[in-house]
DNA sequence: ACAAAATAATACTACTAAGTATATTTTTTC
DNA sequence: GAAAAAATATACTTAGTAGTATTATTTTGT
């Protein structure tokens, strides 16, 4: 068999066990681009991480920029599927919001290196050598995004025209906002604090904030 | 003379000329860092920028690495010297937050290439092979982000023991409020939206936005 | 105006790292 | 249990780029 034809196959049915060693992969991928950034990373430091050589890693993955992609669009799920249920719980906005925002900040906090290389902005692999192929990825990447960040801003509206909040920009609110949460990514270390209760009162803490942040009469 | 003279004389009195050039070269570099990031950035694309050659910046500055310090640096004493004025115009702990947070805000939407380049994780650079003066520069511009943060945490202390906000963890909280004003180096893109009108909009709701995550009467 | 110093461009070196081709080992299948 | 396929390792090629050495040009002082 020639080499390569698992990597192509992209999007299409993989073994489980596959899979798995995908993920493995993965996770090695983003705790090395979570140190270095991506740019200074090479696969063999991610490979060192993996504990096993290139071969390995260019049997599964084409490219070192795909295997960025897949974090960060593993990490976009972890945040939508975490937001949804978190949202589904509650029917007022502000209920919805405070539970949507504990979630996100939950899975930072859980799956850092992740969370950390998708706040590395996509947009600048745009510029550079691309693909079509590749520059459809960042588009959907970005369309992602721009949908999670469009389920605050949904929530944040309608406690607007529910007269819960004051009427203000949401598109700047919800940067705000979002801005408050996401900062996480850029100080907290993982390898110090683990302690439960320490996580618990950053999401507590830092939830309050942006709630209070627009500015209801609680 | 042989070359490098003036690269290595660091700190020591420049000629104004010099001086201009410099800065030059540094605002050509914090472009070129600002859209690609720093490690995908080569010095030929800072010297494309610049409209010259390497020769010229290697004259005046001896590395590429050196060359981000300087951004970071010059970015930092912005921001310093912005919120120090913001703050000497007032008393009151809050409203010395309000005025450093505007005008911490307008340093990011004013001097939007310095300030997102100074976003780029210093601490990354702390890996990776550094000699020790880098890395004593390294620390040099922690500790003066550390300083900074330190006079935002002062003015929330300061308003939680007179009361006008309620007690809460002020390491925690002081993170999600420069995150508000942070994110927006992320988000922001200062080729649309030049409008002053626009930029004046940004700047107040996202510090009220800041202010009213602290939980104060108002 | 011309020598010396300063500034900048060009030409070159050395190395890193992405990607590939090939070889080796492990697993599966019949 | 041997042949085939899958998975992983090793060896190699090549492009890009940081940094340097050298050469060329401009500026300055007298």
């Amino acid at each position: 068999m020639q080499k390569g034809n698992l990597a192509t196959a992209e999007g299409s049915k993989h073994s489980a066990k596959a899979e798995r060693r995908r993920r493995i992969i993965l996770d090695a991928a983003a705790q090395a681009f979570m140190q270095k950034g991506f740019a200074p990373t090479s696969i063999d430091d991610v490979a060192d991480v993996l504990g096993a050589t290139k071969g390995q890693i260019y049997y599964y993955y084409r490219s070192k920029i795909d295997l960025f992609f897949d974090v960060h669009l593993s990490a976009m799920e972890m945040d939508m599927a975490a937001i949804k249920s978190g949202q589904q719980a509650h029917e007022e906005p502000l209920a919805r919001l405070r539970a949507m925002s504990e979630a996100h900040l939950s899975v930072i906090v859980e799956n850092f290196p992740y969370q950390r290389v998708a706040v590395q902005s996509v947009e600048m692999h745009m510029e550079g050598q691309t693909t079509e192929e590749q520059r459809d990825r960042i588009r959907h990447l970005l369309k992602l995004r721009d949908e999670y960040e469009g389920l605050f801003a949904q929530e944040i509206s309608r406690a607007m025209e529910a007269g819960t909040i004051p009427q203000q920009n949401v598109k700047l609110v919800v940067k705000a906002f979002l801005g408050a949460l996401n900062w996480t990514t850029v100080w907290f270390r993982p390898e110090h604090s683990k302690s439960a209760k320490e996580n618990a009162a950053l999401i507590a803490t830092i939830t309050q904030f942006a709630m209070q942040g627009l500015g209801g009469k609680t």
